[in-house]
DNA sequence: TGAATAGTGTCTTTCAGACAGTATTGG
DNA sequence: CCAATACTGTCTGAAAGACACTATTCA
């Protein structure tokens, strides 16, 4: 047992030889985010198209959102997700949330490097002001994407699709793809399109009027047949858990 | 908008000026764990003591068990996770979760710094043997420990305890802190210590049972009383997800 | 009036909670 | 026999699934 044997973020002890020096190689460090909306029916991923300067891995190749973290601007990681979810956006408060860390010796042609995923959730209404120049929406197909994708992106996509769709059993997630005011049956539209299946309508009213979630505001949606009521997320912005999921196990 | 601009582990590309160069300040990248057994009736949580060589912070603090990646040695975060749980426990199988990353400019004073967390499950009998002479068993108290942890390592904790506690209620991960043979009763004993909660036995028992999960072996345990059946995991390791949580939401 | 969608009510099913009751051991 | 724990059965209640029914708009 040679090397390092710091704890925590900390380094060298007990081996003698190497101590407490922090003069061996480091890893790079980079945040992607995962962001999806919801476009003509549909959930949209956004990608973003790499440069081709030299050196550049995987010039022109599609990417999740994201890069090195920036010890001199990022005060921690989700500040930097946030950054760049701004850029690429304009969107500055949107649902977030750590998806995990993807690290490895071979993920990134350039060395060993680790990045810290994130997914984000922003309404259809603000999905297409503010788009960066390299930004573009990408429809989802299962859990995957068209484009072939950079470094291990791909599989950071379909652990994110795979926790958005499994938390959207029993979560109130959705709620934060819609816009300021929606209507019930546009909210479980939202649902459906997420898990590709159709919900009951009575049992979905039932579930998201119990929850502490959603208020109506006094206004109707009207159309060409009975006008709908409309809501809004409450204040209390948390998403809420559901005791079962939607569908019986299989 | 200066600086860094590269996608997912990219660097530099339309920035134009900073290109591919790689010359930038690197944060520390460590992988902690937190080991999770069950020992005397009660949650206990592995820690290590810290070195107090010149330079080390928190000197003879406790930490949780891990350290800087190796680039050298490390293929991936997990393969670096599952050499420090080997290091300090001897167990090389464990059920082994990703928690999430902490990362950000203060949390080691070294400087920037980020950290890949771990939660392992291991069986009480494996808990006692080939530990680490700086290793020792702390049992929680409530969602945090009795000695002060260095770093934010008690933040890393308490977001481990809750992960557990919470996917209790709707998973078998109890199943991996039991010994090779069980009866139901010590399996429903484990799981009310980790929840710190009654939880009824016909409804238990008819869960466990339905789930594809455990399986009876040809033995019982005997003792002062009506014997009970003994049960060992099934082959397939992966945990299982009921569609329902234990008890009503609150 | 009819088409279309919003919203409600009613019956069934599933499964957890409560708890009583039976089974099997040692002393 | 009794104490103790393993295990089963039965009733109830909560919430989802299925689906019919009513309500309200526009054309």
């Amino acid at each position: 047992m040679v090397g390092r044997q710091g704890q925590g973020g900390g380094a060298g002890n007990k081996a003698g030889a190497r101590r407490a020096g922090l003069d061996f190689p480091r890893p790079l460090t980079s945040v992607d985010i995962v962001i999806f909306t919801i476009r003509l029916e549909a959930l949209h991923v956004l990608l973003v198209r790499r440069g081709h300067a030299e050196g550049e891995p995987f010039p022109d190749a599609q990417a999740l959102p994201g890069g090195f973290v920036d010890v001199a601007r990022d005060r921690d990681l989700e500040a930097c997700a946030r950054r760049k979810l701004a850029e690429k956006t304009g969107v500055v408060s949107p649902y977030l949330e750590q998806l995990g860390s993807w690290g490895s010796a071979t993920r990134d042609p350039r060395g060993w490097s680790a990045t810290h995923a994130y997914f984000a959730l922003i309404p259809a209404s603000a999905a297409e002001t503010a788009l960066a120049a390299d930004a573009q929406w990408f429809p989802l197909y299962g859990a995957g994407v068209k484009p072939r994708l950079a470094f291990d992106h791909q599989e950071i996509l379909q652990a994110a699709v795979q926790r958005l769709r499994n938390k959207v059993e029993y979560t109130s997630l959705p709620a934060y793809l819609m816009p300021e005011e929606f209507t019930l049956p546009e909210l479980q539209r939202t649902y459906e399109i997420v898990l590709d299946r159709p919900l009951e309508k009575s049992a979905f009213r039932t579930r998201m009027l119990s929850a502490d979630l959603i208020e109506p505001i006094d206004k109707m949606r009207k159309g060409p047949n009975r006008p709908a009521q409309l809501y809004r997320l409450k204040a209390a912005a948390a998403p809420v858990y559901f005791a079962r999921t939607f569908n019986a196990p299989e």
